[in-house]
DNA sequence: TATGTTGTCGCAAACCTTTGCAACAACTGG
DNA sequence: CCAGTTGTTGCAAAGGTTTGCGACAACATA
């Protein structure tokens, strides 16, 4: 039994229901590849069964979510899906210039989890979690911009658009 | 000089104007104890400057985000703002069943971005970092209600209004 | 002072996401 | 097989946030 199949039986077992919207969501989520955008799995899923509301799509990757069949990734404002590979699961580090994601083992973050558990009794939701920040390229990109002005600005790359 | 005056002498010196609304906007801010929510900022606002609209008070916030004066928290799906005190500067842990935000150091987090800034070139932006999660009071509540059923649950405490 | 440029505002509309509700489907116990 | 309960859906509307645009104010240059 795979893990995919293993969440459904949780799902079940809480007593949601199976029903084919679910299953043809889930369907679309493991099969492309890597973190889908919300409208992109409703537009695939219209294509198999065109009466599928958007409204039906977020709930149920808000349920999956819940239930940990997939992981959700914030993307410059926009909700982002992937399925929860067991065994490979990872983070995300999202850029706030190139909006790209990287992934980020959980290995960097037990330390972290461990002593916000210790110091704080605070459990942080690890398992959704996401760090925003300036990648590799767009920051060597702003050292060439700023040469020149203000020192201690905060946001490099995205002040090239200047539409504050 | 205040740092609050100073920054807004860095708003200046970046090309970016002083009016009225952003005075009016910073004042509350500063005059709120701890992070504010857009409307309640709006609000007072108005009071003083009726015509103020709320997408301006959005743009502003988001500038002085910017710019560092102000510090952006993730309440619930609600954006908040606090002045941004330097010196003791702080992040927030954001419970996700109570809503109530936790000040945490920076301290626990200089390690992680260490890590992240050595190892993948990635600059978190920490400055306005949110970890969400469950806190104490709402952990121990959570497993008063889970003593019976489902062993592996991933959200216990938002699994009591069960509307998935 | 005249002129052009740039930044900011209010308004309205858009955007993404969530929610309320009535209808319906699946399950339960008799 | 029936009635009652509970979960799920589509639709429409709301909610919070962002954006496009025309008008206007501030600044620079001449």
């Amino acid at each position: 039994m795979t893990s995919q199949e293993q969440s459904l039986q949780q799902l079940q077992s809480l007593g949601y229901r199976l029903t084919p919207q679910r299953l043809l969501v889930l369907a679309i989520v493991a099969g492309g590849d890597g973190h889908m955008g919300v409208d992109e799995i409703h537009r695939q899923a219209r294509a198999a069964y065109p009466y599928l509301d958007l409204a039906t799509v977020y709930r149920t990757l808000r349920l999956f979510k819940q239930v940990g069949v997939v992981t959700e990734v914030d993307i410059d404002n926009r909700l982002h899906y992937e399925l929860t590979a067991p065994g490979e699961k990872h983070h995300h580090m999202v850029c706030r210039a190139c909006h790209r994601a990287i992934n980020l083992s959980p290995h960097y973050l037990e330390a972290f989890r461990d002593t916000l558990l210790r110091e704080f009794d605070f459990e942080p939701d690890i398992a959704h979690f996401t760090v925003s920040g300036h990648c590799r390229g767009c920051r060597e990109m702003a050292a060439v911009n700023d040469r020149d002005n203000n020192p201690m600005a905060g946001e490099p790359a995205d002040d090239a658009k200047r539409d504050y």
